[in-house]
RNA sequence: GGGUAGGUAGCGAAGCGGUCAAACGCAUCAGACUGUAAAUCUGACGACAAUUGUCUUCGGAGGUUCGAAUCCUUCCCUACCCA
């Protein structure tokens, strides 16, 4: 294996970091890599209770991704076993705690999903149950008494949880403990994760000196808000862009996020280069570019990284044709109806475009329904169902009428 | 073990015998405006029926009452204080 220079290695990794703790002692790690021949082991700690992974988690990936490229193993780590207590970082609740067998299919799926970014071929998948199932009583009060509780306190979203009065499960307490064995049990060199995993990343550190080990180096990473341009992202909020939808969703959703967020995206979601992103840091400040291009190039970036350059283009027109020039999308799915007329109420409802028949009145009543271009308004309307009409509800909904041809 | 305060729609949070399908905020969904932006404004936001109706909901189960989210009994759950 041929490392690029230490220092070249550090410029690349540098890149869209927010702290590398310590630097200096990642540069030795590199220096020794380049001396001994021997790749350093990049420790990812993989959150089986969330199997769907979105552009915010891709941001930590990539990082990975790119140790990879410069040589390095990559491990991941699937938290099987801290999956059945559920990481307490940034949360004000526990969370719900996962049977054995939930979080082994859940790391499958993760592993499909991460191939969209990691080299697969050359990263190493373990579960941490591996080896913390065979921790016994005795290894465990060892491991305790070296931390404190005031230690495990201090962070933020406990000290936040006892200030609100809301429940801490004791099992808690244990996480960053568990997670920081991983790090001690893999022997990392380095620690990838957002922001809001530094305290456990640290606390790996931690368990490693205290097990006689050489320290990981801690890198964190941005976290990336949602879609809402405010919240960090997260399927539960419901404003993440998931890396396995569908591509006019990847770029429908990036179409609506605010205009704040579109150089953080360029930045951490995509692979372009400094000096592509130079040129639209340019562009957003010059204010030379619309904005809404930006977004457009961003959505096909994104697209063409999780499915391919033709996806992209097909997209970009599907989005073009349906939202500025408002004509109907190409494909539009299709329902057969055998009935001649139908009550609109009915057959919103039957076909999925509302959820009951109260919501599709309050949809008509609010002139969302469209029926062949034409707007309905009239609550009671009975259709005449005709091969080939097409209904729209609200800016994106479509559906095709069929009469089954006989 | 003792005491106190609580458990209300997706979330947060009012209500404390009828006017409660339940204020308000957030989220959501429509509409207007736009760059499908964001922000803002307007409306909707349990279901079914339909122009003032019916049914299901306020931790669970029973009960009192013409009538309960509101009172009683009991069970379950949570936080805080004391030990």
């Amino acid at each position: 294996m041929k490392f690029a220079p230490a220092k070249e290695q550090m410029d690349f990794i540098r890149k869209g970091t927010v702290e590398i703790i310590p630097e200096e002692e990642l540069f030795r790690k590199f220096e020794k890599s380049i001396k001994k021949n021997v790749s350093l082991n990049i420790k990812l700690g993989c959150d089986p209770s969330r199997p769907d992974l979105h552009i915010g988690h891709a941001v930590v990936l990539n990082k990975l991704r790119q140790f990879q490229d410069l040589g390095h193993n990559a491990i991941l780590i699937v938290g099987d076993y801290t999956g059945m207590i559920g990481d307490p970082s940034g949360k004000k609740k526990t969370r719900p705690q996962l049977s054995f067998e939930e979080t082994r299919q859940n790391g499958e799926t993760y592993f499909q999903q991460a191939g969209k970014i990691l080299d697969m071929e050359r990263a190493q998948v373990v579960y941490n149950s591996e080896w913390l199932s065979k921790i016994d009583l005795k290894e465990l009060i060892n491991l305790m008494s070296k931390f404190t509780v005031q230690r495990i306190l201090e962070r933020d979203d406990f000290t936040n949880r006892i200030k609100e009065q809301t429940e801490i499960s004791l099992h808690e307490l244990l996480y960053p403990l568990m997670q920081g064995y991983d790090s001690f049990a893999i022997n990392a060199d380095v620690e990838l994760g957002g922001t809001d995993q530094k305290f456990n990343n640290l606390v790996g550190r931690d368990v490693q000196k205290r097990y006689g080990k050489e320290q990981q180096v801690v890198i964190t990473m941005p976290l990336l808000e949602g879609t809402d341009g405010y919240e960090k992202m997260s399927k539960s909020l419901d404003n993440a862009i998931g890396i396995t939808e569908d591509p006019k969703d990847i770029f429908g959703k990036t179409m609506s996020i605010p205009d704040t967020l579109i150089y953080k995206y360029f930045e951490l979601c995509t692979s372009l280069s400094n000096d592509e992103l130079r040129k639209i840091k340019g562009d957003l400040e010059g204010g030379a570019v619309n904005p809404r291009d930006l977004k457009r190039r961003l959505g096909t970036e994104l697209v063409k990284q999780y499915y391919d350059e033709a996806a992209a283009m097909r997209t970009i027109e599907e989005f073009d044709k349906i939202f500025i020039k408002k004509e109907l999308p190409d494909e539009i799915p299709e329902v057969n109806i055998s009935e001649d007329s139908m009550k609109l109420v009915d057959l919103l409802t039957s076909t999925n475009l509302s959820e009951s028949k109260t919501n599709a009145r309050k949809l008509i009543e609010q002139g969302a329904v469209n029926v062949d271009g034409k707007k309905i308004t009239d609550v009671n309307s009975i259709m005449n169902i005709r091969h080939g009409m097409v209904f729209k509800v609200g800016k994106r909904k479509f559906l095709r009428v069929t009469k089954q041809a006989e």
